[in-house]
DNA sequence: CAAACTACTAAGTGAACGCTTAATTAGAAA
DNA sequence: TTTCTAATTAAGCGTTCACTTAGTAGTTTG
């Protein structure tokens, strides 16, 4: 009965453009509201498609969230792959890694939303994808790594937790992002102006290499 | 028909006992699933409670949550307030800021997970709430003032930023906690046992007041 | 070309869930 | 005792939402 969509005519039928178009509407909006708030019927009128090619595709609601999760990760871990490659100097090297870890935070906002949700859940996704369990040992690796050789060359204190330190790098990032409404309101600032971003980046490093000293 | 259960029968009628079980069982699955995976039906569950006297006592599912946040803030404060009146030396202040913000994390779960919640709904609850905006005014202004008079006595740096260092010492035990899910899967720990906690905590007090060294 | 396959669509369905209606009962006030 | 108010309950209403059914139309292949 209606007037057929333009699109309807040629050049449709692209599966796999279908497939991302669906993976990224649906990292945006799980990464928005959160896995329950997030609608799938909201993912669909993002990527203008229908209702059921996601459901053709990937199944169900939950299993879209773990592709979600995977790629997402995936992503994170190429960031990080970059980083472990230069081999700068113990304090070159500890720098970028905490410079490289707030501009993953800052440049990809969805992230952090995904991992709210995750953390929500219980890791329950991420649990089973064993591609993801081993993707950060050799962070962890290389983190220990610089630091030892930093201990050796003395610009280091000795006796340092790798883990821990890991830790509190991304924290210092990530909560700063992911708690930015609250502090917003109860500190009467903007955090997400350019200007208190390179602050923070600035103070973020300062606190972990302060640290460091011996 | 049914036999009348014994609770009907006499000492009930308890309107603020009701109201506190609401916002007891409110709490706890507001904080554990968030605001939108939370249902009504399992706080009355919870709070063993007919579901219209949660509509009866607080009109909505929104408003019930804005109770429950400022329940939680207020005892947030309440934790804060007792920190400010100590006026031991800047060390023993500062460590004994950071200490006791990684315990109220530990010891009030719930905070947490209400935290969670509300920066995914932007902290439109709490924007509110002035009550809840002017609450960190007089924390702000310890923080400041311990700055200032260890830097007089030359025990702390100069120069650092009194709202970054109050981030800074929330983020690290903050996110732990918020994301010892994921970090447990990742890092294949468990972070919860209470040796992996007190660790953490000398762990942050080493992290902040090793970067507050001159 | 025809058959088979798969991308894609339209139109539901059933269940979950937030919330309401309407009535009942306990206790306070008069 | 009667009256009034507020605490409490049972039952269900309307909507939202994840997911399904059943079909159409491009694309590939024998």
């Amino acid at each position: 009965m209606k007037a057929r969509r333009a699109t309807t005519k040629i050049g449709t039928r692209d599966p796999l453009a279908t497939k991302a178009k669906i993976l990224d509407a649906a990292t945006r909006e799980f990464a928005m509201r959160g896995y329950d708030g997030a609608r799938v019927g909201e993912v669909v009128k993002r990527a203008r498609c229908n209702i059921n090619l996601v459901y053709h595709y990937f199944g169900n609601k939950e299993k879209l969230f773990i592709a979600v999760m995977e790629r997402a990760y995936s992503r994170i871990r190429l960031h990080h792959k970059d980083m472990e490659l230069r081999n700068a100097d113990p304090q070159d090297a500890m720098r970028g890694l905490i410079v490289s870890t707030f501009r993953m935070f800052v440049d990809s906002p969805e992230t952090i939303g995904l991992l709210v949700s995750e953390n929500i859940h219980r890791a329950r996704h991420i649990k089973n994808s064993p591609l993801i369990v081993s993707m950060y040992d050799a962070l962890l690796d290389f983190m220990r790594e610089t630091l030892d050789r930093g201990v050796a060359t003395g610009v280091f204190r000795s006796g340092v937790d790798p883990t821990d330190l890991f830790i509190s790098i991304n924290a210092e990032g990530y909560f700063y992002l992911s708690n930015r409404h609250t502090l917003g309101v109860i500190l009467h600032q903007d955090f997400m102006t350019e200007a208190r971003l390179r602050q923070r980046e600035a103070f973020i490093t300062d606190v972990i290499m302060g640290f460091l000293r011996p």
